[in-house]
RNA sequence: GGAGCGGUAGCUCAAUUGGUUAGAGCGCCAGCCUGUCACGUUGGAGGUUGCGGGUUCAAGUCCCGUCCGUUCCGCCA
């Protein structure tokens, strides 16, 4: 700290090597300790807590004014620092050993109660929003917004040192053909245009490797309009990066860099840096989801070589159809709740399931000590089955096996949900401090949507199909073809992903008409990247990591709002400035745009009862 | 758009099967208190139980509607 006219020292900088020496601090009064004599006052600033004490007959005077001050008022303190009396040293303060002797205060500001306290858990989520920078007043979100500035910090030195130049790219920028919906923007300039804000720059980016920028990088924000959740804000932040003459492989290992430095900033843990890689298909077998948590097991195990000749029926005819049969083993959980079992039974149904229950085998040790295998559907296994079954899941007492048989992609989807749910109510996380990185890594190219009946990006368009598939392409077997595409993993949560990019325009051009984008839309929507890639584009590819699931996870928080300044709430409203906000007649006009929301009318009070 | 959970004092929460004047801790205000650090202590103020309707002798509690918060599904190239 650079001491000046109204401080010469934070209040945690105060040590034994101060004592004697006359200092000036500045700050708020985190609490006060009247005695009727003497008083106490913790002062407060962003670095931490010092005492200050008042006696009167030293000073009658200043001690009579320091009777008057309350929480959260804004005072200077001059004072000599002392040792504090011995036994009333506190060893839960850095500043503990010494105290200051106030010789002068000045009150700066004095504040009203505050509508919720500073140092307590809040539940109340709509008063913390509404007195936000009270709320990051408390340590905890202090340290928060702290953490990131470190990351943040972190990421423009790590890639500054390797090589990297931040560019910043437009805010108002045109609409997205595809995806998320957009924020719009009247051009008042250009009478009845609109602006999108961007959703990532992500033809910007590419642009600047046509530029030949070679390697660019940007702390981005990036806009989204679609529903909120816990780590999903619709304006959030991006490290958005992008590379030429690269390939999958370097990226990977500078994102492990990248990320490493972040880590050991926020967190001073060292990571390893070579993150376990699997395939985007291996991901879906086990984990029947892109971006698994490995903290736990409970693997999804295919079935079928155990029912391939089963007498049970249903199992062989889904096998025989082209289907799967798959199952999880839940080490130790014979003991489910008759309402947990519920709550699964409806998440599968919700995930798609056909049936109403999930079939089971729970193993349980009856009153003579016989292990029992409780299951509606035991008794329809062979005895060799059985035994396999046994083996192959390494089911022993207390398990329960749950199974699904069906169409991959249901299975997939279905034991993916059912999966996260048992981990969650075995609490197998619980605690745990693992950070288990990985990537997931040849993801399909595209994918074909029943609701718009045509095939669109799994990633998006401008991403490369993996060379040995393009024969895939041209032949029209779209759901074979595999993308030069990655996504980086944390625990579960995807923390970023990217891909190496098509840099022709003929390859480009044949992408967008597999995705049913006619030559009339390319012209007007693409025609600057097209146009582009014929002019000497080079090789390039990139990714974007999302810097607010990165800090929240540094931090240990479970939402991207612990770890945002000023985040929007659920309905994406904030209500501290109560935006968005109703805009007058004159100012839609001036943009030629005219509301057609009414308000919906009360029901009819007056009406009489029927 | 759908589902779950929640809304009681400024804050965090309690209130049995529908039954007395809706309570506690913290905070606030006032008094006392010269070594506390979540100071202590005595007293006091503070409530349209989110809102509207209904059932009932009686509703914080049951029913219907609605609003708000939050989590999840849909959605998020």
């Amino acid at each position: 700290m650079i001491p000046n006219a109204y401080r010469s020292l934070h209040c945690n900088a105060v040590r034994p090597e101060h004592i004697g020496q006359t200092v000036t601090l500045c700050g708020w009064v985190n609490s006060a300790r009247d005695h009727g004599g003497v008083i106490f006052i913790d002062l407060r600033d962003r670095e931490g807590l010092t005492q200050v004490v008042f006696r009167p007959e030293e000073n009658a005077a200043l001690a009579e004014q320091s009777h008057t001050l309350r929480d959260e008022d804004v005072i200077q303190v001059i004072g000599k620092v002392a040792a504090r009396l011995t036994g009333t040293e506190n060893a839960k303060l850095g500043t503990g050993e010494v105290e200051i002797v106030a010789t002068e205060l000045k009150v700066l500001n004095k504040s009203e109660v505050l509508p919720f306290h500073l140092d307590r858990e809040m539940s109340n989520e709509d008063l913390r929003m509404k007195y936000r920078y009270l709320d990051l007043r408390r340590e905890r979100m202090n340290k928060n917004i702290r953490t990131r500035h470190k990351i943040t910090t972190a990421a423009r030195n790590y890639l500054d040192a390797t090589g990297f130049i931040e560019v910043e790219t437009p805010i108002l920028s045109n609409p997205t053909p595809e995806g998320a919906r957009d924020f719009l923007v009247p051009a008042r300039l250009s009478p009845g245009k609109f602006f999108a804000l961007p959703q990532a720059p992500q033809q910007y980016k590419q642009l600047l490797m046509v530029a030949g920028l070679e390697r660019y990088f940007q702390i981005a924000r990036c806009f989204r309009d679609e529903d909120l959740r816990a780590d999903r804000q619709p304006e959030f932040t991006q490290i958005d990066i992008e590379a030429s003459f690269i390939e999958q492989n370097d990226i990977i290992q500078l994102v492990e860099g990248l990320l490493a430095s972040m880590f050991k900033a926020g967190q001073g843990v060292d990571i390893p840096t070579s993150f376990q890689r699997i395939t985007y298909q291996h991901a879906m077998d086990v984990y029947g989801s892109d971006k698994p948590d490995t903290r736990y097991g409970l693997e999804i195990v295919d079935m079928a070589d155990v029912f391939a000749n089963s007498g049970f029926k249903i199992f062989r005819t889904i096998l025989e159809g082209g289907g799967v049969v798959r199952a999880i083993n839940a080490k130790g959980f014979a003991g489910i709740t008759t309402g947990q079992m519920i709550r699964l039974n409806e998440l599968a149904i919700q995930a798609g399931m056909k049936v109403k229950q999930l079939a089971f085998i729970k193993v349980e040790r009856n009153a003579e000590g016989v292990l029992e295998y409780k299951s509606p559907l035991w008794k329809f296994f062979g005895e060799d089955e059985q035994k396999a079954l046994i083996a192959k899941l390494g089911v022993e007492e207390n398990d329960i096996v749950f199974f699904y048989a069906g169409t991959w992609d249901d299975a997939c989807n279905i034991l993916g949900k059912v999966r996260l749910e048992i981990a969650s109510m075995q609490k197998l996380t619980e605690g745990s401090t693992a950070l288990n990185f990985l990537w997931v890594v040849d993801f399909p190219l595209l994918a074909y949507s029943p609701e718009d009946q045509s095939w669109v990006a799994v990633h998006h368009p401008f991403t490369r199909p993996k060379a040995e598939d393009v024969p895939l392409l041209n032949a029209g077997e779209y759901g074979k073809v595999r993308a030069e595409a990655y996504d980086v993993v944390l625990n579960g949560y995807e923390l970023g992903g990217g891909s190496i990019r098509i840099h022709e325009s003929d390859l480009q051009a044949k992408m967008f008409s597999v995705l049913g984008v006619t030559p009339e839309e390319q012209e007007l929507k693409f025609s600057h990247i097209l146009e582009a890639f014929k002019f000497g584009a080079p090789p390039h590819g990139g990714l974007a990591l999302g810097l607010d699931r990165i800090a929240m996870l540094v931090s240990g928080e479970e939402s991207i709002r612990e770890v945002i300044a000023f985040p929007k709430n659920n309905k994406a409203c904030d209500l501290m400035t109560d935006s968005p906000t109703n805009v007058d007649f004159k100012s839609l006009r001036e943009l030629y745009v005219q509301s057609t929301w009414k308000e919906k009318k009360k029901e009819d009070a007056e009406a009489p009862a029927a």
